[in-house]
DNA sequence: AAAATTTGTCTATTGATATAGACAATTATA
DNA sequence: TATAATTGTCTATATCAATAGACAAATTTT
């Protein structure tokens, strides 16, 4: 009963072995609260029924998932669910990291994993109003909740208007409060195009990931409230541990 | 040269196999503009040692991209890129889906796929303000830009006061136009969640889709003026060929 | 205490995935 | 026209993924 809305469907001969599909519908599964904490998995030969596959299959899936920390295996009881929920990440005009995880989570902060300064690509050009090649700061982070990698971001600035935005990000652990320095007080998110892809080797090291792992990808750029661009942005958010929600209020322009 | 942007990193035994990981990071680089449209990818062999596997397996990837439409192969020539970038849909308060693709394609509908009225489930009852086991109609829609599938969406409204929409739908093929014969002349996106998973085998036939594929996924609630619930929502999005984005403007309340 | 349920481990076999090498077929280039 | 570059096809082999069955170990139920 408690399963009853676990997906049945499999695809064979796709490139994506049956465990990893399994494996991936139950953390779905888990993701969307058909499961709560401690809640017990169904047997695996009541899984491999329903998947109509060997219940070794089943194992090599829950195995993974044991592996990843998301379910626990007691022999003789039963497998169970171990993480909570996903993450929902507000996402608009006003979109801040920390302010918009209240509530969910009692700890986060965003870490500066590294800086570098080059010349502008064609995009980061074109985002930011500069010259291509001009020199931009270019910022790794990456953001945690509870001690879990919750994001990875790419950001890049103008070098010559922002210089020393790497030292303030190191020290405040904070966009909004960095950007103060620079006397920008306010700003707002200009726009965000959204995807979703694999994370490839660097993603899935950075925010602990089992490879085949999907991400939710924006691509965002922020302004002064006068529309001057600020900072051009690519963020990437495990799609197993993060939600983005766009609420009626976080729409609104202010 | 033109490859330069490709990601050149895979995962061995993750479940997914190397031949996929690669049409996938083929796929990607396609979507986001790294290859023109009739651009030539590099050869064979170049692609196997950037990515350290052997030719063959480089050839399974590029096969299934054939075989999908979004590559060319030719012997002696080489192997050109076919298909287009992904549309960007845009989303927030006003969203609708003819006209935020206006401009991207010459053509664009909504197909009814079937509709039935069943009771409530907590989730719908809840997004609707009604009581657990109403009835709601549930009508399964595909949308499509130039004979392509660019969503499916399952969409929920209250029985009783909808009766007639999956005949209205049917009709006009339109949502917004459905609405106005129940006085319904405007209406606003009151929430929208956003996540993505791998496309289940019901996704994949809908939507002409390989096997492994991504769908961007929006779980969504629309409302009257005045904040009452009419439609509650959850689209596909294959993410393959469809972006989500979000602009200022359609973030702003009207 | 006995029986039933459930996870853990082992062996064996089959099919899909990946590697390796050779050479043909087609097209572009020197 | 010869040469190089590139895709297409074939054979062979090794490794991973999946199936199948049997039984052990731990826990819960009767």
């Amino acid at each position: 009963m408690i399963a009853q809305q676990l997906a049945s469907s499999i695809e064979r001969r796709s490139g994506v072995s049956l465990w990893r599909q399994i494996a991936d519908q139950i953390l779905h599964a888990i993701a969307i609260g058909d499961f709560a904490e401690n809640a017990a998995l169904p047997p695996e030969m009541a899984l491999a029924e329903r998947y109509g596959v060997n219940r070794h299959t089943v194992r090599s899936a829950i195995a993974a998932l044991v592996q990843d920390g998301v379910l626990r295996a007691e022999q003789g009881r039963g497998t169970f669910v171990l993480s909570r929920k996903r993450l929902s990440y507000p996402i608009g005009a006003r979109t801040r990291f920390s302010t918009g995880l209240q509530g969910q989570t009692s700890e986060r902060h965003i870490l500066l994993l590294a800086s570098t300064v080059e010349p502008a690509s064609r995009r980061v050009a074109e985002a930011l109003g500069l010259a291509r090649g001009a020199d931009v700061i270019r910022l790794e982070t990456r953001g945690e909740a509870d001690g879990r990698p919750v994001s990875r971001a790419t950001a890049w600035f103008d070098a010559q208007r922002f210089a020393g935005i790497d030292a303030a990000m190191a020290e405040t652990g904070s966009v909004t409060a960095s950007l103060k320095r620079f006397a920008i007080n306010d700003y707002l998110r200009q726009s965000t195009v959204l995807s979703a892809r694999h994370a490839d080797a660097a993603d899935l090291a950075d925010l602990d990931l089992q490879p085949g792992a999907i991400v939710l990808v924006t691509v965002a750029v922020n302004v002064t409230l006068d529309g001057q661009p600020i900072q051009f942005s690519e963020s990437r958010f495990p799609a197993e541990r993060v939600e983005l929600r766009l609420s009626a209020n976080d729409q609104a322009m202010p």
